[in-house]
DNA sequence: GCGAAAATGTACATATGTGTCAACAATGAA
DNA sequence: TTCATTGTTGACACATATGTACATTTTCGC
């Protein structure tokens, strides 16, 4: 249960609060991001707390930070990573679906219910929400969709994710691997090709029986 | 500004309290239902709401069976509704969408925030999409579709809105409207007829250019 | 080892929330 | 008009949070 530190010998440390913060912010809101239970999770002092940071303000903009440069940048880069067929460019976004390491679920779904008490982090998500859009329907449109068509595809596969995510459902991987051709056939309106799924397993580790 | 009132001349009451706890849930969330702030919203004295509800608590209780009450049952009925093809039977699900009186999107929003801090809200939430979920599907195998498609088809369906809701954006009526006929292609694998859409589009006071 | 810095802790002032209690006011039925 | 019911209020006790001032300890370069 020890945050990554610095390599001085302090206990505490900018990174340690904030990992702690993120570590809340996903268990339970932001509301539980405050400074005292903080303190009593990481063994440290209340007020050593402010040696890091200027006040609790400061430690949730570190926290937006950290979300806006995670999530909105992985997923336009997938999105435009090469494939030859749309069901491949697909499959590409669909790995941030599936990896942690390039989309944080739990992530986006904190942010998002912050938004729902502070203007300023509305504003941050709608901003995310046009970018990553954007992106998508340019998939769509690389593979001959018109701009108006493009478009419902895009929102269709991103609310899709959206809305998964804030199920907070929580089923098992093959479950969600067996669903994939079916879903990748209703966004882009064609069967994925055997040999795209295989490659898309395989690089996830998955095995089909 | 006043809360809707029983006959009594007095100045508060259950559903006074209760409405006021609403709008501060879909404003701010959970955390800003507390009863001080409610007070002072209906220009009350603090201590006047424990003579109404046990505690905060049973104001929560409160907003949940509401939220329980209104959504899912709305949901399953328009599901259920009479429709020659699926085209229309999608259209009745849509009723939903665009109508508050059938489906409270702020409200649902609200409620799955506030799931990020309380299992209690969890288990609530996902009890209502299963039963959701289960409805839309069978509509799709009413329509001839084995389960296996019909449950993939009612997970976009309902993850597209759930996805939308939690946008939170506010686009005009007409470009949602506009947009309708596409998607119900996407979910349905078929393009709706124009009577259809007529039908749909009369019944809540839109028309098209 | 010594001193500056980096980090921590204690004490204080303040704000906002909860819930209980006992006194008080308004209403309407007998 | 009495008077129990229904509703309102302020005072109290308590809990949890924030941020500041200042003293103290720890660490590392010299």
């Amino acid at each position: 249960m020890e945050q990554a530190m610095s390599d001085s010998g302090w206990r505490g440390s900018h990174e340690g609060w904030l990992e702690a913060a993120y570590d809340s912010l996903l268990e339970s809101g932001v509301d539980s991001v405050k400074i005292l239970p903080l303190a009593k999770r990481l063994n440290l002092s209340r007020t050593s707390f402010y040696w890091f940071f200027k006040d609790r303000e400061e430690l949730l903009s570190a926290l937006i930070a950290r979300w806006r440069e995670k999530n909105t940048g992985n997923l336009v880069k997938q999105s435009e990573a090469y494939a030859e067929t749309l069901a491949e460019a697909m499959l590409n976004v669909f790995d941030c679906w599936v990896n942690k390491d390039l989309f944080d679920s739990q992530f986006e779904f904190a942010v998002r219910s912050w938004a729902l008490q502070s203007p300023e982090i509305v504003d941050e998500v709608q901003r995310a929400d046009q970018v990553r859009l954007e992106a998508l329907a340019r998939m769509f449109m690389r593979f001959g969709y018109g701009e108006g068509p493009a478009d419902v595809r895009a929102r269709t596969t991103y609310f899709v994710q959206i809305g998964y995510i804030s199920m907070q459902s929580k089923e098992d991987i093959a479950l969600r691997m067996k669903r994939i051709p079916e879903y990748i056939a209703i966004y882009t309106g064609q069967v994925p090709q055997q040999r795209e799924l295989d490659r898309f397993f395989a690089r996830h580790g998955y095995k089909p029986e």
